[in-house]
DNA sequence: CTTGGTGCAAATGTTTTGCATAAGC
DNA sequence: GCTTATGCAAAACATTTGCACCAAG
């Protein structure tokens, strides 16, 4: 699954990602470049998006349904809005503070990654009846 | 979605989420009840975990692929071994944490629910090669 | 040239839904 | 009786795979 070779479709795939910022899924990647690129194909973007986590490029948001992608590749937080569904970035350092907790349990695993989302109302939505 | 009647489908679902205990997914529940009970179908065990979820009786992971569904209700930790797949329950109180950091920031939107998953190698795996 | 990547279509796995019937209250 | 819950089958999604062909190195 790491890649060996360098392709076009490759190369707009990861800057789809990079542009669409908000978190694609798969499927809004696969929208977002297909006005462009129709040639390129679903499974191609799935095996692209796939390779290029792989390769560090970008991160698997695995904990979300449908799997989001990001650009933004340092462990961090997401908070999902249960009422307008947006995904955003917080940047709040969770991760550090459970690391320094199992430390602090002698936690006997070891943990690679830490995937932290808060579900709630996001403050645009909190004023909505 | 939430519950209006008792029926007998209700009670074996719930019973079957405590009896499993690990986080079982609808199908797990569904295999688990359909030697004593091969009558109920696997929409009613969906759709009685999501109304039983909804009363509180027990919580959905929906971070989780397959979604699992958890007997006890107290917010608590995964963690999931990318070996053996298992997911366990920690019960270091890490949401609390979270929260408190929250305040502290000044978050400005409403949290409701604290997701997290830890991916890692449990200790039985980390010894095989 | 060789092998890995692509496109297509089809398969898989999970969850949801429409609808006629059964069963709580 | 009135409605909600069930069972079945089918649909709806999200993701993965087989395979013949294409193209990067």
């Amino acid at each position: 699954m790491e890649s060996k070779r360098q392709t076009m479709q490759k190369q707009i795939i990861f800057d789809a990602v990079n542009s669409l910022k908000n978190h694609p899924s798969a499927e809004d990647v696969y929208r977002y470049i297909h006005k462009k690129y129709p040639q390129i194909s679903l499974s191609t973007v799935y095996r692209n998006l796939y390779s290029l986590a792989q390769d560090g490029k970008i991160k698997r948001l695995s904990t979300l349904t449908p799997e989001r992608f990001d650009h933004f590749t340092d462990e961090h937080t997401h908070f999902r809005c249960n009422r307008c569904g947006e995904i955003l970035d917080l940047f709040i350092d969770l991760t550090q503070i459970i690391l320094e907790q199992m430390e602090k349990d002698s936690f006997e695993h070891k943990v690679s990654g830490v995937n932290i989302v808060l579900d709630g109302v996001c403050k645009d939505c909190k004023g909505l009846k």
